[in-house]
DNA sequence: TTAGGGTTAG
């Protein structure tokens, strides 16, 4: 670069001074990075020898701005501020000043910003006051912007598309997206900038609605057409979005012209953010094929969804792109990517990738802590929460939600308990409605219901219906009838749409021989029309992932899937496999119930794999709900007599089945 | 000149 640049000067000797001129300025244009540097180095001495460029007088303005904001964007800040202050009185103008503002904002030193505007003379201009607010929401601070917007009032500007649009991003990253909307609405004109800039400020604030609301109406009106920066915008109020806000902005993205990977990026994210891995991954395939390449956003956006599908090979084919070209060390990037193979039950791979991090931060570190966690492996969890401690990295929240999780998946009781008072205690962390579900859970699935009642009975917070769900789903395990029934009516109250826990309440009698009541819970969803949300199992073949659901018969191989079950339960009869039918819901005949249960997702995906694939393939299956009872068992079953390993990924945790043996040790 | 995209739990 230096040499190509010094080939490029003029002789020393030229009589043409402005064409000199302008050939330094362009040079001096393309120094955007730290190893320009020295180039700009050189640039400036060439100048001085000229007696062009040291600010002793004569200089052309021009060069010595194009010089200050050089050696700013190389990096090297102190010696823009130097030359800056050698520029004489009557020559300093606003120009430079602006300059040296934005030379401090871009380098996030938003308080020398500030500092070098309240001495700024002349006066700013509608140049200066968006660079100056920006400073003001970086350095989140709302007095400062009040002030600068009083003054832009008194001068005029705020009638200025870039001071108002600054403005706008000023109140919303100061937590004041009313004000932001005043502004926003007093404009005279918009354009896309105002419109993005509005979304992003509410979704800032979390107010979700008012964020789609407002993509809403750009969309709808006939005013600046959303573009990508529209996607990146709303995205982060897009989580768990309605499926109509999600059509919304995929009409957008579609009707792009020309998109380029932020555009790609956010649908990506959003399909990623809602659970809609299918199309996650769908979209990406066709970047691959038809969009721009994608980098390390992209890939950190699809990677959540390769772990939600258990798309193991996509995964893997992703870290490869990842080492081809060259994209670690990058934390996030790293993050997502263990998570990934976390997801996928690949504990190892997942530890590989943690191992091989040169700087983790409480991500990393919670989600290798989760990764052990859900695959049952308790006490190593443990001990990585406390190398994490010795690490000097502090536990959040979110660590504490699967460090109890973990105790939980191991019955851990002691741990756990201890652990949830050191929050407190220790950790001045104030616990949520989700740390107390998993106490609940953690007690009441290691058989002390009693206790797990009164601990919700004692809660400082108002208990929802995943505390109360713990407990009913422990009520199932320990056949609890009595406490099982107080949880039910307390759920029925919260939630009284979802269908799980009258599942879950019919299973308890259901175990109990007490099929009346087993009917009338039946009779008391058709009332109010809850239907059983319907089992469904992910396997990944080849490319493809392919999707099950109870009694499956769409697939194209579903003769030999079934005639595969068919052979396999013979087998498993063989070696005295009876059906548990309390896993089924209805009240019927007892070969109903079991054939009922013969056609669950699950049984139909493993069957699936052991016929597509060899011994050395584990069955990797992710499902939508938690496995029922009697799938747990075909499975260990199926792990002996095909000599397979089995990973089972439910809604809970992993089952990861060697031998008949399955690492939750029917603890779940 | 102004806005805007990635990772962690249950």
């Amino acid at each position: 670069m230096r040499s190509s640049l010094t080939r490029l000067l003029p002789p020393k000797s030229t009589d043409s001074g402005r064409c000199c001129c302008t050939v330094l300025v362009d040079l001096l244009d393309r120094c955007r990075s730290p190893a320009s540097l020295r180039t700009v180095g050189s640039l400036h001495a060439r100048l001085l020898l000229s007696g062009g460029g040291g600010g002793g007088g004569g200089e052309q303005p021009a060069l010595l701005v194009k010089l200050i904001r050089a050696y700013a964007a190389c990096g090297d800040l102190c010696r823009a501020r130097l030359l800056f202050d050698s520029v004489p009185g009557p020559l300093k103008n606003t120009v430079f000043f602006n300059v040296m503002i934005r030379s401090y904002v871009s380098h996030r030193r938003p308080r020398d910003a500030l500092r070098l505007l309240s001495s700024m003379s002349p006066g700013p201009d509608h140049y200066t006051y968006p660079c100056a607010l920006k400073a003001c929401s970086d350095a989140a601070d709302l007095p400062a912007g009040r002030q600068l917007h009083a003054a832009v009032a008194r001068l005029g500007l705020d009638a200025n598309l870039f001071v108002a649009n600054a403005l706008i991003t000023m109140y919303a990253r100061c937590g004041r997206s009313d004000r932001a909307f005043q502004v926003f609405a007093e404009m005279p004109r918009r354009d896309v900038v105002s419109w993005n800039a509005i979304i992003a400020g509410f979704a800032r604030e979390r107010r979700f609605d008012r964020s789609i609301a407002a993509c809403r109406e750009m969309a709808a009106l006939r005013g600046p057409a959303p573009d990508a920066g529209t996607l990146a915008s709303v995205l982060p109020a897009m989580a768990d979005a309605a499926p109509a806000d999600i059509g919304l902005v995929r009409d957008l993205f579609d009707e792009m012209p020309a998109k380029g990977p932020i555009a790609w990026n956010a649908m990506i994210a959003i399909y990623s953010n809602n659970s809609m891995a299918k199309e996650a991954v769908g979209l990406f395939a066709r970047m691959e094929t038809a969009g721009p390449e994608p980098d390390a956003l992209t890939l950190a956006s699809v990677l959540p969804a390769c772990g939600q599908l258990s798309a193991f090979g996509l995964g893997k084919r992703i870290h490869e792109i990842i080492k081809r070209k060259g994209m670690r060390p990058n934390m996030v990037l790293e993050n997502a990517l263990m998570d990934m193979y976390a997801n996928c039950g690949c504990l190892a791979d997942a530890r590989d990738v943690f191992d091989g991090m040169r700087v983790r931060d409480v991500v990393s570190w919670t989600s290798i802590i989760s990764a052990y966690g859900t695959h049952g492996r308790g006490k190593e969890a443990i001990a990585l929460f406390e190398k994490m401690r010795e690490s000097g990295v502090e536990p959040d929240s979110i660590a504490f939600v699967s460090l109890l999780a973990a105790c939980s998946h191991a019955g851990l009781l002691e741990e756990g308990r201890r652990y949830f008072r050191s929050m407190t205690n220790k950790y001045r962390i104030v616990p949520r409605i989700e740390h107390y579900a998993c106490m609940v859970d953690l007690l009441g699935r290691a058989g002390c219901i009693e206790e797990a009642y009164a601990f919700i009975t004692k809660m400082p917070i108002r208990p929802n219906d995943r505390v109360w769900g713990a407990l009913l789903g422990a009520c199932r395990v320990h056949s609890n009838m009595e406490i099982g029934l107080l949880a039910a009516d307390e759920l029925f109250r919260l939630v009284p749409e979802q269908s799980g826990y009258y599942v879950l309440l019919s299973n308890i009698y259901a175990r109990a021989g007490r099929w009346e009541e087993v009917t009338s819970v039946r009779s008391v969803m058709a009332d109010k029309g809850i239907k059983k949300v319907p089992g469904c199992s992910n396997v990944e073949l080849g490319s493809k992932v392919h999707t099950f659901h109870v009694g499956d018969q769409s697939h194209l191989q579903s003769k030999m899937i079934y005639r595969k079950l068919d052979v396999l339960l013979g087998r498993m009869k063989e070696l005295g496999y009876v059906a548990a039918t309390e896993s089924a819901l209805h009240d019927v005949e007892e070969e109903d119930k079991e054939s009922h249960l013969t056609v669950h997702s699950e049984k139909l995906a493993i069957a699936f794999v052991l016929i597509n694939t060899g011994r050395e393939t584990p069955v990797r299956i992710t499902m939508n709900l938690r496995i029922c009872g009697d799938c747990h068992h075909f499975a260990k079953l199926v792990s002996t007599i095909a000599e397979r390993e089995i990973i089972i990924k439910d809604t809970n945790r992993f089952h990861h089945i060697e031998n008949g043996v399955c690492s939750c040790r029917d603890y779940w």
